[in-house]
DNA sequence: AATGAATGAGGCTTCATTCAT
DNA sequence: TATGAATGAAGCCTCATTCAT
């Protein structure tokens, strides 16, 4: 059971390192984020970051799967509670709130990498319980899915960087709201296209 | 009396190629776009590029004021439409069909450049016009804003690119649908943040 | 013997333009100044410049003939002076206060121009006629030649060049004095290498 | 105790390899030398360049002020001679020998590099106290001043370089010895000029 | 396992020169 | 003849990745 020798502290300690830095730089400075920024952040040296990731993109995929499976388990934390919309709600709001959001458009660079792709389903899943629930107690409309709601997850954030000037905060809660006021069956109307299927069993990718 | 521009012919020619190759590089190839392809791809020399855009922002600029100044033409056609809602979703509908909407976090790398920042600014100002007739027209709620619609313009379009496996290409539709449902007064609930300014007065930066 | 028709009024009007502006570049911004730079300052198109001289390396000959011919004629101005000496002082304080000695460094890179090499060998000429009065006259030392003075012209303007700070536009005169003092018999000590041939007969280069 | 500097053997002796590829190329070459060029002969990548000398103006100041530190070397070594106008015409024979006078045109395009600028003043003062030394002996004439002879110390290179031909590798010293005679007492005119100050309070620039 | 030097492909940009108008 | 657009070879520099220590 014990496949890892014990020197491997150190290393687990400089991945945690690497990744928490990683995300930081990512999150401060987008594409300008390079190999040896998170390498100085981390208080490593270059080389340490390709012996824990062997690609840049790997280690995006760790990120982006670390994030993912974070908003797994905020969104298991709502399975059962007693308001269903709300917890939906609750979820929607701890997922954004933690910034936990990374730019998903990661997730499309990566989306060969199975892992990430994998933990990917999963959170999709929860959503998908959410969603379900949610409409079994009437507090959203029918004709929606969870995959509807899994898409439209990061759009609040989304529409809030496209706001010049200042950055408000919070802003996103706005939208937020407001595109979850469209997700209730007051005043729905029929909508132009069918829901998407999530189609499961995809090909590994090259 | 026009004599002038004689030669331009070719070189106004050469102009809209490389727009139209540089956006078709920016849409499939996204930060992979390069001076080298976009000039390969609209069949002239690389240092053809530089002749036409001073540097790869300007480019960008260009691109950026050419595709919202569409937009901002699409937006007028709607504004003396016999119903306010009808047009301003008519407007949402073209811009995103057209897929005019060219990815807008362009817009924030490019942000010091007035043409681009001056074009987006009158865009603002026709969907502002927009909503405010759909609204004094009961169609909309009361407690929305044209820069809450501005904001929210691409998410459908945004929504749509984290879907996994092939791509849906009307599926943003579907999204469009149901954000804009969010925006009728039907089963509004309060807001938890208030609407953003624009903030028309910005400063030009350094 | 009229070969030339009459629209080349025009055109030497330009070719004297050019020459003028391309010396203003040159003294101006030294390395920096380019084929663009020189034509925007001529009031013509880029293009024009290579009508005129089919190289870059064609300009810089023409400057520096031009120039070397203008000290040639300052040169023979001086070989019916009463006091050799004090003419050949003269050439040289004259030569270098009209900022007419480029900067010798364009002579090098364009040696194999036959043009320049000639009216070279022609100032070269005059210099050795000079000094040689000078000789004669027991006001220069015996052991040295024209072209060793030829080869010290720059010098005073050479040495000022090496002074940080703000310039010190008559400074070169400190320096010509000093080097001149040197050129004369009292206190002369032999020297430790021959003088050097000019090498009248020089192969045209490819 | 020195652990730390363990793998520095290679990457320092690439630092001297590109250092002396550096200085060659320059020499040989002039304005064409070029990172490529530069890291071609050092038998090294061109990346590699850019890891020593973040730019080019760096690997220029770097190769200055290693050719002045030189320079005031050599200055130091004569300060304890005898015969003090023999040490500093001594000096200027080693130091234009070793072909240590880099063009210090390159000063110029650099003089805003601290270092550079520093150990060029060292050098200086080094220079002013040879030349003091030598005017307290009587062996120079009474009116210059180390900063004229720190001027005119290229002086003889720069001579040489103007003859048309097959280069006189010696030839030089024919220059120094002519102009250090103008530097003796026997037979000093009055300057025209009074001597420049060195100006040591420079301020940093940008 | 960690380090940091080396690599080399690739990006942006400049500029002398050519060429169609 | 003049124009100015087009060309393409370099130039400088960045950065993910590899490798010797």
């Amino acid at each position: 059971m014990t496949t890892a020798p014990a020197p491997r502290a150190d290393a687990a300690r400089n991945r945690e390192l690497l990744l928490a830095a990683a995300e930081a730089e990512f999150a401060e400075r987008g594409d300008e984020a390079s190999a040896a920024s998170i390498a100085r952040r981390a208080g490593v040296a270059k080389g340490t970051v390709f012996r824990h990731f062997a690609t840049m993109d790997e280690l995006i995929a760790a990120i982006v799967a670390k994030r993912l499976a974070h908003l797994t388990a905020l969104a298991r934390e709502q399975l059962d509670s007693d308001d269903p919309a709300a917890g939906l709600y609750r979820f929607l709001i701890v997922a954004a709130d933690q910034r936990t959001q990374l730019d998903l458009r990661f997730l499309m660079s990566v989306s060969n990498d199975c892992t990430a792709a994998c933990v990917r389903d999963e959170l999709h899943g929860e959503v998908v319980r959410l969603v379900d629930r949610a409409q079994a107690s009437g507090a959203l409309r029918a004709d929606i899915t969870g995959t509807d709601v899994f898409l439209l997850m990061c759009s609040p954030l989304h529409a809030v960087e496209n706001l010049p000037g200042p950055p408000r905060p919070n802003l996103w809660r706005r939208y937020l709201d407001l595109i979850f006021d469209g997700l209730r069956p007051q005043g729905a109307h029929p909508l132009s296209e069918p829901a998407p299927d999530w189609g499961t069993d995809r090909t590994p990718g090259s």
